[in-house]
DNA sequence: GGAATAGTGTCTGTAAGACACTATATG
DNA sequence: CATATAGTGTCTTACAGACACTATTCC
């Protein structure tokens, strides 16, 4: 019988000082021991309940990270990708916070490596084509959905969430449109009370995903 | 070790008489030996070179029908969705006119059984789940790329491609937005000269998509 | 009140849809 | 020339971006 070895793969990201970036941790066993890669491990038909369970489990055991905005991106196989034989990694990605990654990057075994995804350096397997994908994906669903708010972190002002937007896509967005925009998805609700920033000016609102929207995202008809 | 049984599923999906149909077989052996399914098979680490090279193969055997539009919709896995076990499999959507599957239907031992996406059977493992996620993004995308095409054979006057995106987006679109759209898109050509169509009345210009355009998708910036 | 950023009202330009007109085939 | 469908010119409507104005904070 055929020998497939059946592995989940993470793309972490996150968005640090304007620029995108992927989480990459060193690895623990051969093949590529001690080089950085992304998380990811076997999966284990006894425990895991299908593959998203899996990239879970991983994402738990090797960045000690739970429950952040995951989907799956796509499968890679193939004979070459892995020294150990005909692989198959089903790979998802997760977006978070920047003070997620941090809180954890310090308590952890596992040091978080964070590395700019446009300076990315080599990397083992096929490891820079599937963040090459993961980040294309993320791009594409930032024009024409609510994806972004996933790595503003729990409260943030309409400034800053655009600040995110732009920051992904590329280049600067009309103030009255955004704001259009995000009011047409619906999926923001004002943090009573509370407001952001601090400085000599006027203070912005608070927002924050509505309950609701956490775990699904918003879609706009016609783009950004 | 564990063991995972991999394999891969087709979703063949095609237009006939305005409805949007999918292509089941009888299942040659357990389980569910003579249930009408997707096809599907193991994949065979000595001869293929990746997961698409699977589908391809189990296209190829199963429904005689070689490179059609052929993409990776997403792995579904866990313990439940097969009697034999954890299992995980590769699904790829396919994309083919209805006279290519008519030429084969005929000729195949495996006959072919198309049936409407909206009024689907039982079916056996997750391939109804499947099968709606396929059709979900069918739908979707071809709300903004040249997707349909795909199912409107090699030559095509407009109208028969505007009744092809009619049919899946259901709704009527505009004839002049619509023109402009597939002009937008600039992956048609004119087949010289000739003109589809009889009848009494003026005859439309046939099309086709450039040798350019018959790998990859052309996007719209805004949709339909 | 000055400075700085948040937030909004409104005008303008562009793109999509409605409609009507011309074009070209058959009988 | 009647009819039926293909294909286009143009007007209207809706939406996105530009700009300017008001709002609110700290100093």
């Amino acid at each position: 019988m055929n020998q497939i070895i059946c592995t989940v793969d993470l793309v972490l990201l996150t968005l640090k000082e304007g620029a995108l970036q992927v989480a990459l941790l060193k690895r623990d066993k051969e093949p590529f021991k001690d080089v950085l890669a992304l998380p990811g491990g076997f999966i284990h038909a006894e425990e895991d309940a299908d593959a998203r369970g899996a990239a879970l489990r991983v994402l738990k055991e090797k960045a000690h990270i739970t429950a952040p905005y995951l989907e799956q991106l796509a499968t890679f196989s193939g004979p070459a990708r892995d020294p150990r034989g005909w692989s198959l990694s089903i790979v998802y990605y997760a977006l978070v916070s920047i003070d997620i990654v941090e809180q954890v990057g310090h308590s952890g075994r596992d040091q978080i490596r964070l590395v700019d995804v446009d300076k990315l350096m080599q990397l083992p397997f096929d490891h820079q084509a599937i963040i090459g994908m993961a980040v294309d994906r993320l791009r594409n669903k930032s024009q024409y959905s609510s994806l972004p708010c996933y790595l503003a972190g729990e409260n943030f002002t309409l400034p800053q969430l655009q600040r995110v937007y732009e920051a992904l896509m590329g280049g600067e967005l009309n103030k009255v449109s955004f704001r259009r925009k995000m009011s047409e998805m619906g999926m923001l609700e004002e943090v009573d009370g509370r407001f952001g920033l601090a400085g000599a000016h006027r203070p912005a609102q608070l927002y924050r995903l509505r309950p609701e929207h956490r775990e699904h995202l918003s879609l706009l008809e016609r783009g950004l």
